[in-house]
DNA sequence: TATTGTTATACTCTATAACTATA
DNA sequence: TATAGTTATAGAGTATAACAATA
């Protein structure tokens, strides 16, 4: 199929392209590890931000309160994070478990592996640029100044 | 919420980022026009590779042929393309009719207002970086070498 | 045998709306 | 009033498995 012009030029379009390539490389390194990269992203913003609440997690990874919700609970099934009590007595402190934590660590290393698999022909000095570049995608501010 | 090294050293997961600002931006952007930004690029497609069959399609947005039928047959009730007999009688020859060019115009008008927006913060010789570095993400080839 | 389109079914992810308890 | 969690329900998008027609 040929790709014109049209979609050639769209910045957007070609970011898409890019991460699909490295989503479907990131899911098939995860395949043994029972989880999607967004479920492993959710760990490690838990372990990160041990106590957060679901709703604090389900804005960093820009779902709403009940998505998080259905996200924390098949954690929380597979024995990986725990709800405890958390600073009043409507939120609840996630916590991530040990059985997590190891989990966490094996998927990390396989995640880095097909990371760096897929970036392979990017020099040090070129994925600092690729990241500063990525960094600076976003609404332009120049109305609000 | 605190974003460790862990997920900052990830290139996969910066791209993603990326992509969900943008692609939420271009959603915003097509709101009016009651198409998703992959069914447009599914229009693009279909007007670059005029008499396309299905299967091709489906191939070049990375979906199955079931899953492309599913989407055909919604731009198909929608009026903008059409299936016409292909090249043998199995297949479809699909055509962008012309309600379907002129709300193509009207949605890669808006598409490239996002895109402009979203990138205004990058030069044009930053830009071309930013593609030709996405351009190389992928795969390690040197094993086959 | 292989391929194209098609249909039925199911799964994942997300959203909306409403409810409860708490603040 | 506002917020956190919860539940029920629905929609988009995709996949698998099977079938018919055609190659």
């Amino acid at each position: 199929m040929k790709q014109g012009a049209d979609l050639q030029s769209l910045i957007g379009y070609q970011v898409q392209r890019a991460n699909l390539r490295m989503d479907a490389d990131a899911r098939a390194a995860l395949a043994d590890h029972d989880l999607s990269p967004a479920k492993m992203t959710a760990l490690i913003l838990i372990r990160d931000n041990p106590g957060c609440d679901q709703t604090a997690l389900g804005r960093a990874l820009s779902i709403n309160r009940s998505s998080a919700m259905k996200l924390v609970n098949i954690l929380v099934d597979k024995g990986l994070i725990e709800r405890r009590p958390g600073r009043d007595l409507r939120t609840n402190a996630l916590v991530l478990l040990p059985h997590g934590e190891a989990q966490l660590a094996a998927m990390m290393k396989a995640m880095r592996a097909s990371d760096a698999q897929m970036t392979a022909r990017l020099s040090a000095a070129e994925l600092r640029t690729l990241l500063d570049l990525l960094d600076r995608i976003g609404p332009d501010d120049t109305e609000s100044e």
